[in-house]
RNA sequence: GGCCCCGUUGUGUAGCGGCCUAGCACGCCGCCCUCUCAAGGCGGUAGCGCGGGUUCGAAUCCCGUCGGGGCUACCA
């Protein structure tokens, strides 16, 4: 980096649009990150730009090193993948504002040599205490600017003198305090402080970090949280002491708590991008859902709305204008229904594969099932796949196919359902079932009689007609037997996946204890 | 306190002066299907915060009011 600023360069009307997202690694990667860049890369991709992950770890006290690898992680689980970051490099690098610190130093002395900065030696303290007096008094708050104008020996005679100083913005009366959004239109907003552009550690804030950054790496449209509409005169201000042009401004909306607050991981679990993965929402699902919020669904040649899409196809229609300005709640009914959409469009083999990590989690099966088990797991799996919303519930429904016969524990809810004429179920089932040749004459045995269609045939003769039991209650002590649940999947598949040898074992057992 | 943003059913949204006795989706309730649970089918419930204007006519425009939110840091 050279020593002097970048020129006032204007980008032509037609300039590739380039748009980033600035997260910093403070904790557990947030929703909200998310949100920005699925509406940032739906603009970029539609308008042929170039998305850009920047890490904005000025704030030293609240870093935490494994937060930016987890970023990386959750984002590419997304799918919402960027064209120049920290992990791949780009024309800009590098992308870590804390590797950029001497590129902000030479913005800082152009300020200060002009007077538009100067430094400041007071401490917290007496910060605090000013607050707190304007506060008291019911003034607004604001920096007093007690140092401005004074020598480092002036203002040490003083009280609360701090021997590291802060430089600060000094703020002019004519600082312009409207500017266009392309979400809300012109927007006013408040009357900046003497803001403190570099700390006393000498990292920049972020008011100038980001506008440095922003310029020098080309961005030309800020989409951010509405939270900054009230430091915008700031960037702007600094735009225009550099000579340069300030981006296009899209302030979107903020995501609501339940009770309308600004979404917090304090307040809702579901703030935290990792906590959908560890509850099995399916990243297309999350990207469609996060889609619909502050944002209309997509509308049909016919005029009819449709509310599950594509990426692309939210990238082809995007449009800033359509963004509602008002900040949604953040409800999971509708998450937990679109991810039971996506689950059901899956094809077989994909559904059983991503069910893999939470059956391995849940200890159902090992980090390496053999063939024989990958097999009956798909079979379970297409049982199953109607019946689940989110891949954490199929631990439940899937155990019992992979524990052995003597290990199958039978749910209290489950026993205590059984009638007093569950034995006499059981007995005609274990000899109606025992007469079924489960000789395999095809491949695996995949032609033997032992099926879903003969088992149930027998079930309902031996038991519906022979014993006069209505169904429901002819199957619920066989359900109990094979499955010890309550909920199963349907039980003559169930039995036909198990087997002959190990239906009967069950049904044996549970017969045994009555 | 000050400044700023926002206000359509429980939630997400459509609506941009007459097509609105306010549409759609999720949720919720009921019915059907049914070996449990789902899925699926059918039907139902519920809303323009309030008050003034403007206008022949307002959910749509204006003002006020109330309500919610954000910012007000050497955090982003």
């Amino acid at each position: 980096m050279t020593e002097q600023t970048a020129p006032a360069t204007t980008p032509a009307p037609d300039a590739t649009p380039r748009l980033r997202v600035a997260p910093s690694p403070t904790g557990d990667p947030h929703v909200g990150t998310a949100y920005m860049s699925l509406f940032n890369l739906a603009f970029v991709r539609q308008q042929g730009g170039r998305f850009v992950l920047r890490i904005e770890d000025t704030d030293r006290a609240r870093f935490r090193e494994d937060s930016e690898s987890q970023v990386f992680d959750t984002l590419h689980w997304l799918g919402l993948t960027w064209d120049e970051g920290p992990d791949i490099g780009g024309p800009f690098a590098p992308y870590r504002q804390s590797e950029r610190l001497d590129n902000y130093r030479p913005y800082v002395d152009r300020l200060l040599e002009e007077g538009k900065a100067y430094h400041c030696w007071c401490t917290p303290q007496r910060l605090a205490e000013m607050r707190e007096m304007q506060q008291k008094t019911k003034q607004p708050t604001g920096y007093d600017r007690l140092c401005h104008g004074k020598t480092r020996e002036e203002r040490a005679e003083l009280p609360g003198f701090s021997e590291t100083p802060v430089v600060r913005m000094l703020i002019p009366d004519d600082v312009p305090l409207t500017f266009e959004d392309l979400i809300r239109g012109t927007v006013s907003a408040p009357r900046p402080d003497d803001q403190v552009i570099l700390k006393a550690d000498g990292f920049p804030t972020y008011h100038l970090a980001v506008v440095v950054d922003d310029h020098e790496m080309g961005i030309t449209h800020v989409v951010r949280g509405e939270e900054w509409i009230s430091s915008t005169p700031k960037h702007i201000l600094l735009y225009q002491w550099f000579g340069l042009e300030p981006p296009k401004w899209a302030h979107m909306p903020l995501l609501r708590n339940t009770d309308k607050s600004k979404i917090s991981k304090r307040k809702n679990p579901a703030a935290r991008l990792t906590w959908f993965q560890e509850e099995g929402y399916l990243p297309e699902a999350l990207v469609n859902f996060l889609a619909l919020l502050a944002y209309p669904p997509v509308i049909e040649a016919d005029g009819t709305e449709r509310e599950v899409f594509t990426f692309e196809e939210f990238s082809d229609g995007f449009d800033w204008k359509k963004v509602n300005p008002v900040g949604p709640i953040f409800d999971l009914k509708k998450l937990d229904w679109l991810n039971g959409v996506y689950i059901r469009e899956l094809d077989l083999g994909d559904f059983t594969s991503r069910l893999l990590p939470f059956l391995e989690r849940d200890e159902v099966l090992s980090g390496s099932p053999s063939l024989g088990e990958l097999g009956r797991l798909k079979a379970v799996a297409e049982l199953i796949q109607t019946r689940i919303a989110h891949l954490t519930e199929a631990t439940a429904l899937v155990r019992p196919f992979f524990v052995a016969d003597d290990a199958l524990e039978i749910a209290e809810d489950a026993r205590a359902q059984l009638k007093e004429d569950a034995p006499q179920v059981l007995d005609a089932a274990l000899e109606t079932l025992g007469d079924i040749d489960d000789t395999g004459t095809g491949l695996l045995g995949s032609e033997s009689a032992w099926n879903a269609a003969t088992i149930e045939a027998a079930l309902r003769e031996a038991i519906v007609d022979g014993l006069g039991i209505k169904p429901k209650f002819a199957f619920g002590p066989l359900r109990t037997a094979v499955s010890g649940q309550r909920v199963s999947p349907p039980l003559f598949e169930s039995m036909e996946i198990l087997g002959k040898t190990s239906t009967l074992a069950r049904l044996r057992a549970l017969r045994d204890t009555l």
